[in-house]
DNA sequence: GTCTATACTGAGATAGAC
DNA sequence: GTCTATCTCAGTATAGAC
């Protein structure tokens, strides 16, 4: 997606790049940011921008990259003790995620752009950030870990999870209350709602419901590629 | 959004860029068609492009507005008989949608690009978009029509299928499987999932949880501006 | 109010020299 | 790996014709 360094003097230009971009983005916003800007801020010139990043929004992309590999650690350390219950594990889960970008609502908005553009590299949902999708689903099937589920739920909540935790962060970006606080109660809000439609789903009852839906999201692609599903 | 006629040579000349435009769009995509471009195949000045529309993005704002337009009428038109169950409704709706957009997936994508700037004017979930967005309600309104069911339902259900119009939308423009036949799979199966989730939350025994989902959506100002909710 | 013609600015992106 | 020069194109500005 963007230049790996090969060199250590590479490597620290690369982060001096990243870091100015960042810092102006977070200042003046992201459009409001010329690629001249974030040069000059970095002591370099244009060039060697477009040598590391070879867009604006690889850069974006990049910071986005980071903040996932720090959530994927701050939840390994955060569940290694056990001792939560689902209910906590995924509010932990999905709070961490709020924590770290707490002050970055307007630089999320930018990996939204082209969600409508299924070849462009940098779409959210598109085939060339797999990867990263995958990693972000792992997140919440650490999250649900070895929870007694019938085993159709154990290959669905995680995805479901990732999809609710997409929907909060546009609304975390829409949300101007202070402190996000509305973020907060819909979160809580949803917690309790899917605990209790989980605790209903999982009588044995919902079962042919449950496997047209899994049977629906298989036959048509709609599930990441990296699970494998044999028909429960 | 953009400049309205007030003569009749501007309607025309109007009407000569917004068409050359979508031919340019169709035949090249969005993002290669240059302004200059529209002008030149309009036969006008670029200045002349700019009076009627201030940016390229205005243009396919414009576009979808007569989407919209032309789906209103034609559901008003398909409804208007009678004779039709909810399922049948529901299904012709949503499938009058994808009629009108079925050579437009391209396009389309770029309605999503402002998704994650809520200040922007073209952001599709954004303030400056919600008489679109009521319009849109509007017309899963007319499809839910009298059928009986109780009141927070009656509530819930077109916005609940606003969103699922709105995630349809998406995998249309992702679905490359030939006449987008997976898109269709996707709409049948959820719409017969529908019909027997709102079979089963009819009943008075989720009453409370349809309770808390109106009361959640609601505190949270999560349902469109327009509607009225008296607390059921 | 509608439009032409032309020139200009700003910024993303690239080519090619070193 | 890095820089300089250059390109392209969205968008603005202006002055004036009708």
């Amino acid at each position: 997606m963007f230049k790996t360094t090969a060199t250590e003097k590479g490597e620290v230009t690369r982060k001096a790049i990243f870091e100015s971009a960042l810092a102006l983005f977070r200042e003046r916003g992201f459009d409001a940011t010329t690629m001249r800007d974030v040069a000059a801020q970095a002591g370099v010139a244009l060039g060697a921008a477009y040598y590391y990043f070879p867009s604006k929004e690889a850069i974006i992309q990049a910071y986005y990259g980071v903040v996932q590999a720090e959530h994927s650690r701050r939840v390994a350390e955060g569940l290694a003790g056990g001792g939560m219950n689902l209910r906590q594990r995924l509010r932990y889960v999905l709070q961490t995620k709020f924590d770290i970008l707490e002050n970055d609502r307007r630089l999320l908005g930018v990996i939204f752009r082209y969600t409508g553009e299924p070849d462009h590299p940098l779409s959210c949902l598109g085939p060339a950030t797999a990867g990263t999708r995958r990693e972000s689903v792992e997140v919440f099937s650490r999250a649900v870990g070895d929870e007694r589920l019938p085993k159709d739920l154990q290959l669905l909540l995680p995805v479901a999870l990732w999809a609710l935790h997409m929907g909060l962060l546009i609304l975390f970006i829409y949300d101007e209350s202070p402190g996000q606080k509305r973020t907060q109660r819909v979160l809580d809000g949803t917690l309790d709602l899917s605990m209790r439609l989980l605790a209903l789903a999982k009588f044995p009852m919902w079962k042919p419901i449950r496997s047209k839906v899994l049977a629906m999201l298989r036959d048509n692609d709609l599930l990441p590629e990296f699970q494998t599903y044999q028909a429960e």
